[in-house]
DNA sequence: CCGTGTTACTTAATCGGTTAAGTAAATAAA
DNA sequence: TTTATTTACTTAACCGATTAAGTAACACGG
């Protein structure tokens, strides 16, 4: 059996297919009697109309990317959650674009994005992805766009963050409050601004307690899980940390990895502090002391927003921000206690 | 600036748009001259092509859809990462839905389908989904489709499974061999094939080891957590189980959950397995003996499976199977030592 | 009774590519 | 030299919906 089309429903009815075309629509243009004889056949042919012919004309697509580095981590796995409950509350559609941390994969996934296959796009950018180079400049004029999570700071688009540099100091002083002397960050990218405001919030709580900021304060991790483990092992043994902070959930988990490798108790030997949305995070032995983003709520937002710029082209996209703030949540991988 | 099209290539190189898009698609009518004289200009000014025009025409999208029923599971996450890099490879795009295993939702999603707007499917079907009611038999008929994991034993079509019955099977073996009497599974789904196959391994081996089967041993839970956890507990007590097998990821840690909610120990007082693909299982306190399925691979295989089944129309992909065994990894959440 | 609106349609252009069918010129075969 | 074939294009139809513009029939106010 062919495809119904509306060219299918108009014949059978004897209306031309403006004719079905506005009945289906709603329009005030078509009579109450002729929208129910419309409606009932195409019930009846179990009609559904083709997607591509009215994005094609009607230049909207009513779908949206999202481009991300990856799903395997729970932060990027529940703001797909809160992107997709907007998204079908609003009845869009969702293409998804994993860019693996590259940032050419990246640059290929947006360029493509220029032919009106999407309406808008929700980013969160590769560990490469340094906004200077990048078309990204160009696209934000051309398209609706919103960054979350880890956005280019040099740029004006509209944003999602989470409070970044606070949450770091915030689990600096943990750390130190915990007797910890020899702090260090794991950082993920030496270009995201994501980073760098963590890295921020580092070095001022570090600053405030007296404490020395040296190049060995920070180790930057690639995204090769094997070289991640022998980096971390050959670190933590040269320079004795006794504190460690994980900006990534995955960097939380090599560190436990390290840590039962080198025969380090944790907290006792190593605090541990991650960055981290794991469910299992309570679970853990020992159970992992979290900055734990909001991360559903900053993919609702990132949507929410994204749509509203949708809906009214007068809407200015570019100026809005919004920052939705991170929690502490104290387990057993640190020492001090709750204040 | 007016987004660039054939025509405007046309116009400035005084060619037809026939010429334009053949040279685009590297036509043998077309000669090497003027090929490169399109690309050039094409290059310069940009030009992106329209994918909806293009489809409309084509009557194929190169966009496949994934339908499963959420994304904050580290199979699905696993999974996904798997079809994503089968289909980025070959140029196709990823529309994905999340059924939050509604069954209501997935029809809606599978009723959209019927309009073109992808060349293909890829479906892990709900706790709720029961074929029959279901337009699923109609839908293997139209569109191309592959099931994994969450399959539809009544319906003829592409399947890419794990060993379910034979997984249960050594997971039980596995509890009883570590000494357990009363062991318990629990399920997510009455319907799926899935949950029953897993259901049959179980009682098989309970009957190899001449333990009985009764109306305990197994627990339907819902998908709604805080109504899980007092089930949970509730029949923890009453039946003072010493083994028990969760068959999802969400039920491992729910177990974990009950199980420090009434002060029992893992594995003294309460042995555990869990169907889970969570990196995060060797570092639960205690670590958690898993059943892990091959997510990764039967994204893969699935994709793989339905690109073949795109390619050449004479393919018979309704008769494909495929069975990827899954691993038990033993940890210390259950007694008995590996064999 | 005439002009003005309103209602309920139809006609035809359009979105941006793709492709079957046609053609003129050059080349090869007979 | 004539016919057949190949090369490199063009013309125009087409995919299936949307929509600006047009129209016929009827109602209504003055």
């Amino acid at each position: 059996m062919e495809n119904v089309t509306i060219r299918m429903l108009a014949e059978r009815l004897q209306l031309s297919t403006a004719t079905i075309s506005k009945a289906l629509n709603n329009s005030h243009e078509i009579s109450e009697e002729t929208k129910q004889r419309v409606l009932a056949l195409a019930a009846e042919l179990n009609y559904v109309p083709n997607p591509y012919a009215s994005s094609l004309r009607k230049k909207a697509s009513n779908t949206i990317a999202v481009v991300i580095p990856e799903v395997a981590d729970s932060f990027f796995a529940e703001a797909i959650n809160g992107i997709e409950s907007v998204a079908q509350e609003k009845g869009y559609h969702v293409l998804i674009y994993l860019t693996h941390e590259s940032f050419q994969k990246e640059q290929a996934i947006l360029r493509d994005f220029q032919s009106g296959r999407v309406d808008g796009v929700l980013i969160s950018v590769t560990t490469e992805t340094a906004a200077a180079q990048h078309g990204l400049e160009q696209l934000v004029k051309e398209i609706p766009i919103v960054f979350f999570d880890r956005v280019c700071e040099e740029i004006t688009a509209a944003k999602i963050t989470t409070d970044d540099a606070t949450a770091a100091y915030k689990a600096t002083t943990h750390l130190i409050a915990g007797g910890c002397r020899q702090p260090v960050m794991l950082s993920a990218s030496r270009h995201l601004s994501i980073s760098n405001k963590r890295t921020e919030g580092f070095r001022q709580a570090l600053a405030d307690h007296q404490l020395p900021f040296t190049a060995a304060s920070i180790i930057y991790c690639s995204n090769d899980t094997i070289a991640t483990h022998e980096l971390l092992k050959k670190a933590i043994q040269k320079e004795h940390y006794d504190g460690i902070i994980a900006t990534t959930e995955k960097l939380a988990t090599a560190v436990y990895e390290a840590a039962a490798a080198l025969h380090l108790q944790i907290p006792h030997d190593l605090q541990v502090i991650g960055f981290s949305n794991l469910s299992t995070a309570k679970f853990l032995n020992p159970s992992l002391t979290t900055i734990t983003q909001p991360a559903f709520d900053m993919g609702k937002a990132a949507a929410a927003l994204l749509f509203k710029a949708l809906k009214s082209s007068s809407f200015a996209l570019p100026e809005q921000q919004e920052v939705i703030p991170s929690t502490l949540l104290i387990r057993n991988s640190t020492l001090a206690a709750a204040d």
